[in-house]
DNA sequence: TACTGCTATATTGTATTGCTAAGTAGATAA
DNA sequence: TTATCTACTTAGCAATACAATATAGCAGTA
């Protein structure tokens, strides 16, 4: 699928953070997951400006460990806000898509 | 519904394409037209630079007209280009709903 | 006339965001 | 040594929604 840039904003964070829901995660796993999912031109550094981004919103708890098959690695969990902001992001995502539906004449 | 503003990058022009496919309108009945829909903050400015910007992309015929009750009116309808794109536009989004689906765990 | 309000479009600037591109670095296998 | 995979960082760009402001036509009213 091309051209989807544009509507992925505001998605790809709700997307990370429902992927960090799920359980502890780092940036290279979470790029992995959405390339397999069908995502394919997510690259890394989109990810880990996202990631920092989020941890700049207070929304995630960050631990650095050692990986043995590479570099250091931080791994992200969902504080209480997180928790919250996804929900929220939820909500507004349903939001969307019922207006979208309206419009579209299928409601 | 707060905070959608970076959620409707991209589904703005999409909304807009729809409205205009449905027949021969103009920005100010747009505006109109998604503040009741439940778009509340949008504001004329906002639909204005899509309207342009659809325009740029040769998405759209313009036609000005004199109305009534105010000043001149710039109505809008979708040529081919406008069409493909817009059928575009809901594969995309379908794809997007999809994957998020997925993600959350709802297929 | 002067004003107020509604209709209608245009423009400028800003913040946010996804992405590109480049770099750094550890571990492992050839 | 070299290459490859893992793993994170950063600078800068392009696109977008939005705020704010400006312009202007028309109707009603005092």
């Amino acid at each position: 699928m091309n051209g989807l840039t544009e509507m992925l904003k505001g998605v790809l964070e709700g997307v990370v953070l429902q992927k960090i829901s799920q359980g502890e995660t780092y940036g290279y796993e979470i790029t992995r997951y959405l390339n397999e999912l069908g995502f394919e031109d997510i690259v890394e550094g989109t990810v880990y400006t996202v990631l920092i981004r989020l941890e700049k919103k207070q929304l995630l708890t960050v631990t650095k460990r050692k990986s043995k098959i590479g570099p250091m690695r931080k791994f992200y969990t969902l504080n209480a806000a997180g928790v919250a902001y996804l929900a929220s992001f939820w909500e507004k995502q349903a939001f969307i898509e019922e207006k979208l539906r309206m419009i579209k004449g299928e409601a």
